[in-house]
DNA sequence: GCAGTAATTCCACTGGATGGAATTACTGCG
DNA sequence: CGCAGTAATTCCATCCAGTGGAATTACTGC
């Protein structure tokens, strides 16, 4: 028997709504929006008029259509401001990346994926595949992902193992030894290590104490042997969660 | 007789909810969201529940209250991929505020604020009042609220003042003869110029054809005299507005 | 102008939302 | 350590706001 907290149905589709909007489906109609939540199409009439209403969806006339508002800009601003992690990590990260030439990243967990909440990276016009503040990631992928998932309780892993089961049947069984190896590595060492984006190797590791966070440091394979890897990094890593978690 | 239209009422109180977060009050307990929405407590807490469910809300344990979630940051990434005026005008205002070495902003309204969704500045680490995308500005003294103002039908603009008035008791007969002045030179001259922050100067104008948005640019007032404020600004930002309104 | 599609409004129904009151969970102080 | 004081949550009877299928209206592209 599933606990069932006292959940507010309009509210929780207006914020499906809202979540259906993603880099690459910035403009969404109607339609599109009941097929995408599986929602009733006048039940989104409805809503994505008090969504306009608010400030949080704009109509676009020739498009027939709807886009995000500035208000979630005014939000995101409020939510940075109120990270007490961020503002922690923040001038760390800053400082890491630059002293070491390296990409360093702060992220935490939505559902299936991972958000990061700021990457510093060296290059500031960044690498192809663009990553910011506010961008998602698939968990299961990524040292982010997997770090996080070795911070969950066992239940909960298995939980999301089978939904990445369900994304992913091409490849699972190597995904799925990939990503318990990830979580015995954290467990034993602190850190994992993948390479989600091709050419980039990335590890990651949980911050102490609070849960749910995850950063890590990231750089271009080319710039380096096993050896430096094992050496230099992992300890660099280390080093920046234990002061970043000293620093709350 | 009010046109209302048909709107959700759960979901406006959720809004109302998550607009209750600003810079500043950026952990807010039940008790304190009840009293700025006016919302009965049982109903905020049963919101609050729905919204951390959503993980736009995150429950702080210790503080016994609310901060903004990561996926509002995310909302925040996906609106401005989205934003075809952001797009168009994001590598014309980074060039004009490298090469005239002055702050260059774009906003639009929301309700009685104007929020920027990008402001460039020549300086990285800005003045002393922090100024970034999503950043709430008020309407009544700012030139890009102003230049908004005057964009409104008239029946909008009285509507307006009058909520200013209620606001700015204090100096409503000098600020309201700013205001009507600033509207006049807009519908004249197609731009109008205020100094909110002491020290600086700030020029703005509407952007043809897009209702709602406002650019401006700014500048220490040390910088420069009455002279070249009229030739070299005032034309610099018309261009600005123009080129930006031809690459829609 | 007309067909075809998408969005909105209508409306009877009903169950989800509501909020005052009671209960429970915390916290800080003596 | 316990108790007072406060804040949050849950309860519950009431009822109206939300719902969604169907009808209508608004667009758009041919």
């Amino acid at each position: 028997m599933e606990r069932k907290s006292p959940a507010n149905r309009s509210l929780e589709r207006g914020l499906a709504l809202l979540r259906a909007f993603r880099p690459g489906s910035t403009l969404l109609g109607n339609g599109e929006l009941a097929e995408r939540t599986g929602l009733p199409r006048a039940t989104v009439s409805r809503l994505t008029q008090t969504l306009v209403a608010g400030g949080f969806l704009q109509h676009d006339q020739a498009a027939r259509a709807y886009r995000l508002g500035a208000p979630v800009l005014s939000l995101a601003y409020a939510m940075r401001q109120g990270s007490e992690i961020l503002r922690a990590a923040l001038p760390l990260m800053r400082e890491t990346a630059e002293n070491q030439r390296i990409n360093v990243g702060l992220a935490c967990a939505d559902g299936e994926e991972m958000i990061y909440l700021e990457s510093v990276r060296r290059h500031r016009a960044s690498m192809f595949r663009h990553i910011t503040a506010g961008s998602r990631i698939p968990m299961e992928l990524t040292s982010l992902g997997r770090a996080h998932l070795a911070t969950l309780p066992k239940a909960e892993v298995e939980r999301m193992l089978a939904l990445f089961r369900a994304r992913r049947r091409a490849h699972w069984p190597a995904l799925q030894k990939e990503i318990r190896a990830a979580i015995a590595a954290v467990e034993r060492n602190g850190y994992c290590r993948a390479s989600w984006q091709p050419g980039v190797i990335a590890l990651a590791a949980p911050l102490p104490g609070q849960p749910g966070y995850v950063m890590n440091i990231s750089l271009a394979t080319e710039r380096l042997s096993e050896q430096e890897i094992k050496t230099g990094l992992v300890s660099l890593l280390r080093g920046l969660v234990q002061e970043v978690a000293a620093r709350l």
